[in-house]
DNA sequence: AGTTATGTTGTAAGCGCTTACAAAACGCGC
DNA sequence: GCGCGTTTTGTAAGCGCTTACAACATAACT
């Protein structure tokens, strides 16, 4: 009887916008008719179909999300918890995979874990109170307890940033470790013996521990042993990163090439260095690690690996919406980084 | 009757995961108590309260967004349209936006118009569907249809990046124009007369097109006419700056000093400068925009225009929430926008 | 024409929650 | 012990949509 008040009323309730049952009226239809229109528009006869579209623009009609959710149990909606929006390798990815979902019809949920994998797991608890109907995580270290929520609401997922053949997880990404090591074993061929590092910090963060484990590894294998002083943690700012290159260039035994474990903080010490007059790649050399637009603009143009963020952010729309429509698809896919050589590395100096 | 067979059918369901109703069973109470525990805690008892709290733990219950949001006529989702995510001044805004949202229990619904006003139109349509409480909008400028659709759905708005006391929106940022004024001004000051730009792409960017008219303008009254080739635009990007910069210093009249409509361009003009053995400031000025932090970083440190990205986000989310809980709040907010004047600019050279 | 398969539309029962309203329980003063 | 106001809890009617099912119309066969 209210609905019936609110028929009675209906001159009065012009603000509060038309429903799905305006429109059946409107038309002269019933609301499983409108409904078809708008999601399974092959099954209304041509005419019918035209005259629906018709009310609806002229009622200006916009669907209700949150019944069309409940009736249908799909929401349409994506969610996404980076570490951090504020960090132009993830937001370039993000702004990829909200296009792509934009394209199937999907809207982006946005969460950030602040590189804490509490946080990230009260996130995905508010996303899936907002019934979304994917997730995509970074990296593959997550709270238990958020893997049992998914599975619990069955809600597909997919970590990215990360390539594991064994995890019992979906992936998209590329292998963190092995490129790290790659660009290692690049400076020791150049003949580098004096390395440093400055890494991201690695507390929670299975990207940065794999990538400062391969330069461990690989300058162990190598006969070098790393030294603590030299090899630093800081986060992802590139003021930490030319704080972190003064605190290296200070040392005795001044590094002759720095590794970054992203491009951030390479920048950072390559501006140190500048700052310092010290001349690179000549004097020192310098890697970095993501492939940022701007390391490949810096004067001197940065030597990195380039990984496939964009890539990886429209894989992973594609993944998600392809298992939400039960369309069977490949749930490990492994992407390429790709060493980037350029104007930061050299030979090490003569004059060690 | 269904109801029926899914109690019957429980233990076969018992991965469909449990609803208030269940919880209200288990803890032997009613499910308006159970949503009152949720909502008011206050009106239960405290006994009563810790007993449904217990059942919500045991169940390991999550509430089903779309089935409250319709029920309560709130979704607790904010939408923000950014032209695009991936751009650092924005994602920094985002970020901020994004936590202080998540601080009031809200989540973030995500957009990018690409710079297009008809997209920003469709994706606000999307976005209403999804019944966001709330919109944030970049700019003044948007499609009329916009306005139309959030006021018929009455979803409050605000628009951010811009200040303008006398719109009949609300808005929160800083002016464009006159920030962009002074550091021109300032460039005058110095004894700059040859001035060139690389400014952003002005089409449907209100932001972009103040920063420009306002150098055209401080420019006129100096007396100075803006020569055409000394005014570029070009899209957000490193190598973009890079290759305006070229195309300037090419110039007959080569520029005694570079006004960039955004940090990143600057970035590109001031590492193109390098490329070419420039030496900035002394041979060449330049200027930016935005405040980015690698703006302050990088070496020569940027002279630019700090804007209040953050500041910008945490306050929107805050006037957001505040308009949609009916608490009165200042609809305008003037924000500063700073010249920061760094090593970037100078006296032009004696040489002219 | 009669029968069957196919296509098109309508009816109505939920989806899981909130909330107005009613009912019950409680506390207090007398 | 009663009446009254207050607090606490329950009942049940929706919120606006989708979709199984039924009903009807039409096309395709014998």
């Amino acid at each position: 009887m209210v609905k019936q008040l609110r028929e009675i009323l209906k001159i009065t309730r012009q603000n509060s916008s038309a429903r799905l049952e305006d429109v059946a009226h409107h038309a002269g239809v019933s609301t499983a008719t409108v409904s078809r229109v708008l999601n399974q528009p092959d099954l209304v006869r041509r005419t019918l179909r035209d005259r629906v579209e018709a009310s609806i623009n002229d009622l200006g009609y916009v669907a209700h999300g949150a019944a069309r959710a409940l009736a249908s149990r799909r929401s349409r909606i994506i969610g996404a918890i980076v570490p951090t929006i504020d960090n132009a390798i993830f937001s370039s990815s993000i702004q990829s995979l909200q296009k792509r979902a934009s394209e199937f019809g999907y809207t982006l949920l946005l969460a950030s874990s602040d590189y804490s994998l509490d946080r990230e797991k009260k996130e995905c608890q508010a996303l899936l109170e907002q019934n979304i109907d994917g997730l995509i995580l970074v990296g593959e270290e997550h709270d238990p307890a958020v893997f049992s929520m998914l599975k619990s609401k069955q809600v597909p997922y997919v970590n990215i940033w990360c390539y594991n053949e064994d995890s019992e997880h979906p992936n998209i990404g590329f292998d963190n470790y092995l490129a790290a090591k790659q660009i290692t074993q690049y400076l020791l061929d150049l003949g580098h013996r004096q390395i440093a590092m400055i890494a991201g910090v690695v507390t929670e963060n299975d990207r940065a521990s794999a990538r400062l484990n391969a330069v461990m590894d690989t300058l162990n294998d190598a006969g070098l042993a790393a030294e603590n002083d030299s090899i630093l943690q800081r986060d992802y700012q590139v003021s930490s990163g030319r704080d972190a290159a003064k605190q290296l260039l200070k040392l005795d035994k001044q590094p002759t090439a720095i590794i970054c474990g992203n491009d951030v903080l390479a920048l950072g010490a390559l501006f140190e260095c500048q700052a310092q007059g010290l001349k690179v790649p000549s004097d020192i050399s310098i890697v970095g690690y993501d492939g940022l637009e701007i390391a490949a603009q810096v004067t001197p143009a940065l030597t990195t690996v380039v990984i496939p963020s964009i890539q990886m952010g429209v894989l992973a729309a594609e993944f998600l919406i392809s298992t939400i429509n039960k369309k069977p698809i490949q749930s490990k896919i492994k992407l390429e980084a790709e060493l980037a050589i350029r104007e930061t590395t050299s030979k090490p100096p003569r004059t060690n």
